[in-house]
DNA sequence: CCAATATTTCGATAATTCTAGAAATACAGT
DNA sequence: ACTGTATTTCTAGAATTATCGAAATATTGG
């Protein structure tokens, strides 16, 4: 991933509002959410719900799918993983950071 | 982590100057970079530089450290992994997608 | 104290973003 | 064709951001 495209994505979960949408969808999982549910459950102005779904679809991070009337958005999570991974990737390069340290490995869960 | 700090390091790190900034720095390492070898690197006006770093500063990415008369700038790792353990924290929370059926299990961590 | 170096604050401008109402479009059912 | 539902586009104003030069501040060495 270049480094455009990362901040890209960056920016686009930077927004309270965009990464709350973010984190519901990704919530809801394989199955997606429609657009219409998204807006009665975040309480958002249909026009500004539109303007930040559009911001997720364009840098990649949610996908949408048309089902007659109603249009299914799903996170990508492959897509996530790569930025994710942009993120750490730099980390350690010199074997001398914290994580390379054996700091980071595990204090969350296994 | 509150959705607002996320997406205020989201942000943060969703500028092209300040992500390369913050990239360079985590490539640093625990040594970390003092500001104006920072900026020679990335070619950026001194308050340019000062400016960006005072958002990552903010936000908790970046820490600084005085000696003498440089500024050793330095990432802070518990942060970003915070950072990254919030973004896929809510994935799954179903059960249906696709980290949870195997896919990105847990090739990263040991 | 004075000079030199390192970094930040100030001020100003151009550009972008957020928000939402209104109008428009797309589609399904009758 | 007409109606209702779902969603987007248009438009616009307020707010925020990015950038940089100039001036200011802090710190060390002489």
């Amino acid at each position: 991933m270049k480094t455009n495209d990362a901040a890209a994505r960056l920016e686009a979960l930077g927004n309270p509002t965009r990464l709350q949408i973010y984190r519901t969808l990704m919530r809801a999982g394989d199955s997606g959410m429609p657009v219409g549910k998204l807006q009665g459950r975040l309480d958002l102005a249909a026009s500004t719900l539109s303007h930040h779904l559009k911001s997720l679809v364009t840098v990649g991070l949610v996908t949408q799918e048309r089902q007659t009337t109603t249009l299914i958005c799903r996170t990508d999570y492959d897509v996530m993983r790569g930025l994710v991974d942009f993120l750490v990737a730099e980390c350690c390069a010199d074997g001398a950071c914290a994580p390379a340290r054996g700091k980071a490995g595990k204090d969350k869960a296994a």
